[in-house]
DNA sequence: ATAAATTATGACTGACAAGTCCAGTCGATG
DNA sequence: CATCGACTGGACTTGTCAGTCATAATTTAT
């Protein structure tokens, strides 16, 4: 009984392993090919299985597309509420956030655009609710600290989610276009792209 | 001679409406499945030629739809240049630009999903530099306006295309956002949209 | 050692779509 | 009316790829 049960715990492991070896191939390939130009066969012949292996991981393309995009999304949401659980001024943690999320954006360039690609490709088609769930839970935990500032007068009197996807937005936005015109992504400054961005959110680019 | 030069000119006329009808028809079925699950058999089909007929006028898929692409992009300089040339207050114009930029993305929603699908799916492969071009085109017409009020000192001295390509995306930002939540358009008050964001970007979110 | 069960393999299939090609059509011309 | 040739349609070629399945390899149980 004993002797058939460690067995089982490692054999869950290393089925494990081998699932997120795919993952990781998959991701490589699908971030450099995007999903419909991405095969099976190569996410397989990286991944060093074959490409009936893959159906013992994953129902399908799809499924295992998905599956990715979800995981990008739920570390930005822990980006999200780590930058903000770290208190300070409601300033200081959206510039901590922009930071983060920058760099997060910087180091995975080429995912987020297939990203943003895939979370258009579905959009005419099923749920996507689970995508935008996700990226609401991002904005909701901007937003909160956005309404603690609110009721102390000190932000104006708004939608804090609508506010905090703005901010979202302006983060998003700037990782993009970047992405675009500098070829290499050479020495970025996401500091100084964060507090300029937060400055601007906060304070507007009028002189006051 | 004045005989010949008449027919041909009809002649020509009317090649350019056909190539008009492909050109409708592509955008209708590009926008409702997206560039790679788009066939020319649907197109030819919606513009009620045979597939080969295409060849006439265009190169390949690809070409069409870059030409598509492009098109849209030019209509959106259009409405930048326009708006803004109708002067008044900076405010006023920015506001003037966003309000008709959403619009645009209300009326041409689906389209503007694949285009942005679209613009992601270049980025590793080549060019890209016409839509960059334009990209920026629109921003430079902002951009413009922002630098003869940051000499009137009344604007945060800073890049001003830098500044101009953040307001373009609050936009851009708050048009996707809207068709994803929104399910129909019903309603959309772009007014109040564009109202709301051109405020934030030139006063920010704290209160003064 | 051997049988049983699980997991891996990759050749194969069926579906689909881009691009080609050419026989047939039809309006214009003289 | 006869000729011409630009335009048309759709069958055809070619290539691709997701997903399957019979078989092989490997691991576990007896």
């Amino acid at each position: 009984m004993r002797q058939t049960q460690i067995p089982l715990q490692r054999k869950k492991r290393e089925r494990q392993a081998k699932r997120a070896e795919i993952l990781s191939a998959a991701r490589k390939v699908f971030a450099t090919k995007g999903y419909e130009r991405a095969t099976l066969d190569e996410i397989a012949e990286l991944a060093e299985f074959a490409k009936g292996t893959l159906y013992n991981y994953f129902d399908s393309k799809e499924t295992l597309f998905r599956e990715i995009v979800e995981s990008i999304l739920d570390e930005m949401i822990h980006i999200a509420e780590q930058a903000l659980a770290e208190g300070g001024p409601v300033r200081d943690q959206f510039c901590r956030y922009a930071v983060r999320t920058l760099e997060y954006y910087r180091t995975n360039e080429d995912l987020l655009h297939i990203l943003v690609r895939e979370i258009h490709r579905t959009h005419m088609k099923e749920d996507l609710s689970a995508i935008i769930k996700r990226v609401h839970a991002i904005a909701s935990v901007l937003a909160s600290a956005l309404r603690r500032e609110m009721n102390k007068r000190l932000i104006i009197k708004d939608d804090p989610a609508e506010l905090a996807h703005v901010f979202v937005g302006m983060i998003h936005n700037r990782a993009m276009r970047r992405s675009f015109t500098l070829p290499g992504l050479t020495a970025v400054d996401c500091e100084a792209e964060a507090t300029f961005l937060t400055r601007l959110f906060f304070d507007g680019a009028a002189r006051s």
